[in-house]
DNA sequence: CTAGTTTGTGTACGACGTAAGCTTACCTTG
DNA sequence: CAAGGTAAGCTTACGTCGTACACAAACTAG
């Protein structure tokens, strides 16, 4: 999926010094970071380490911490809504949607705090969920019932990571919850809410 | 509600310096700090200079910023459920609680990543919803069950609000989004996922 | 070789959270 | 009233953060 580790990507325009840093690579860098020491970690500072660069180089790349952080978030939801979508009625697919958003998120635990806080981009998530608001015009919903469900699911999965990976003060390690026990609970948890959502949703919607 | 301006509120211990300052004092201000000029004023100096005071005062009364924060949000959270449930079935004060949830997060739009990043002690949490709960045993709903559907709808509602106050980057003065048209457009998006949330759970937890 | 262009670097500034020790203003005890 | 105790607020200082600005390096085109 990379090109083979040396090579470098080659800008479009003509000269100038060959860039050993590109957006991507930053984004992936600040994902390993992220995940490994949390999100206090993920300073500027500590990033250009990480890529064997000063800190102000990024700054070529981004013009400030937060617009890392933007395509951080950009990122992670499109990894979440990558897989294609199967030719299921749309209660399913709405179904899949939530599993495997919820799937990425709580992978990522440290990055659910910058989901809530920074929304992907509308335009850019409507193209990604695609896939999804065709099985919904497949059944013959129209546009406007199928982003109500898909948006109103997408922000109970969100809210329901929040308050799954949510600690009282800055507990790091951000253990995954070893427990077991209190994994079945908010997955129980995270069912209920979904099924009541989703039949809530086929009962309004298929005449 | 507030003793007569120019009180001070007396420690219980003995001698020492009278308080200017207290935890709710605190809290209030930064709630207004909060809703007049955004997160990234909440600093400590900011607060301070709000109150009259040092900067390090305000560690009389707080371990950390964090603390703050989470006393914050714990404020805005009380504030939110202050009102006490009318007798109706649980599937209207499920509702209410919903809608009155909400109001108080779009009147503090700059504290609702608080509340996403923050949560609420759900000892605490459980007790300012004592009345919600009672709704549903009221009608022999399960606690489990009944925890359940409050928990899902409060996490819908913080999911929805985060998505309707999240601006691209900084965008400070953030507009109680004045134009009508848009705030029309999440009204009805909340409705929709909120009955679509209620009347699926209602289906599953009337016999 | 020279000029042009892009990328990475070094230095520096202002703001932040907050640790440590000092001062102030009250109460109690004599 | 004087002396001591004690809690609240203040001053100073440190380390870290994001990032502005001017410069050096590394390439391509002529």
């Amino acid at each position: 999926m990379n090109p083979p580790a040396g090579s470098r990507p080659r800008a479009a325009g003509r000269g100038g010094r060959p860039a050993v840093l590109s957006r991507e690579r930053i984004v992936a860098a600040a994902v390993e970071i992220l995940d490994a020491e949390g999100l206090e970690a993920l300073t500027m500072r500590r990033l250009g380490t990480r890529l064997d660069v000063a800190a102000m180089s990024l700054y070529r790349h981004l013009p400030n911490r937060d617009a890392l952080l933007t395509a951080l978030v950009g990122h992670l939801f499109a990894e979440a809504v990558a897989e294609p979508v199967p030719a299921v009625p749309w209660t399913e697919a709405l179904r899949l949607f939530a599993l495997a958003y919820r799937r990425t998120l709580l992978a990522h635990p440290d990055a659910v705090p910058l989901l809530a806080t920074h929304p992907v981009d509308v335009d850019t998530g409507l193209t990604l969920l695609a896939g999804l608001l065709e099985r919904f015009a497949a059944s013959g919903v129209a546009r406007q019932d199928a982003l109500t469900a898909v948006q109103s699911v997408g922000v109970y999965v969100l809210g329901h990571a929040l308050a799954q990976v949510g600690r009282p003060p800055g507990t790091r390690p951000a253990a995954p919850v070893a427990d077991p026990a209190v994994a079945a609970f908010y997955d129980e948890w995270f069912e209920a809410g979904l099924l009541a959502m989703v039949t809530g949703f086929e009962r309004r919607l298929t005449a």
